[in-house]
DNA sequence: GTTGATATTGACAGTCATTGTCATTAGAGC
DNA sequence: GCTCTAATGACAATGACTGTCAATATCAAC
């Protein structure tokens, strides 16, 4: 999860990485589509992307690799208004995106005072372990003067 | 739509509400129901609680109902996690939500800050028709207090 | 009150992203 | 090479949501 950060919870962040973990040609593949592609991308366009290089990796596989990566942090995941979740390769420190509507076109934008207001806010109504999601969607330059 | 703000969008709102428009039985049956309930509901929710409640609405009139509210502005949509939408009544004003993740308590909060960055940070990179989603998520006193 | 055009409804089938199953495959340490 | 078991992938299953379409109800006009 990026797009979310979470506060207070504490995320042991597994100690030992690699115990029970091991690197796969689908895992591989999955990462280097993930680094080759710099805009939000679905579960099944990120499959098709793969089938059409030559790599050929189950649907299934592509799913819980996508998960298991937004799980430890790898990638950043958003929810779009249709439900559906996309994902894409982000820089490791906490930020928020500025999507175009139009063409996919992704900036990452940070805001300490949105993330110092979300923690105040929580605190002042007793909420605990709070985390929050953000996400600007617009239509950025060259898409509103394609027209 | 809720927790977007639609800035730079001109919606015009339809001028002449009525127009094509009839109220029946069971949309009248659906905007009680979401009065009555405070916390998010999913459309199924709602089904099972008109159902619980002798009023018996059609599975896919709810659906229906609860989109064209939610696209009137009359209700606020959230699309949680799992990609399931779930809506509440709220008020007329531009606000985002408090949810407690363990009972769905939830509290409308504003941030005029939040409002202001996003928009700066939308024009410093050139976009347009910007809004934002942004929802805090926590556990309130009540559910942390009960462990 | 009756009528008629049509907005709405609801049962049900269909869609589609995502998850579960499970036999088969293939890393990694020995 | 061998063994243990994580990982894969084909396929079935789930579940939220949408499309269809005949039947029904609303509302304005008479």
């Amino acid at each position: 999860m990026t797009t979310a950060t979470t506060m207070g919870a504490t995320v042991p962040s597994d100690p030992t990485p690699g115990i029970g973990v091991r690197s796969t040609r689908q895992r591989s593949a999955v990462m280097a589509a993930l680094d080759e592609v710099d805009e939000f991308r679905s579960s099944q366009e990120l499959h098709d992307y793969l089938r059409h290089k030559g790599e050929n990796v189950g649907l299934s596989t592509v799913y819980r690799t996508l998960t298991a990566l937004a799980a430890a942090d790898e990638v950043d995941v958003i929810v779009r208004e249709d439900g559906e979740s996309i994902y894409r390769r982000c820089s490791g420190t906490h930020h928020h995106h500025l999507v175009c509507r139009s063409c996919g076109r992704t900036v990452e934008v940070e805001g300490p005072a949105v993330e110092r207001w979300a923690d105040a806010v929580a605190r002042e109504n007793g909420f605990t372990e709070v985390n929050h999601t953000l996400e600007l969607f617009g239509v950025c330059t060259a898409c509103s003067s394609a027209g």
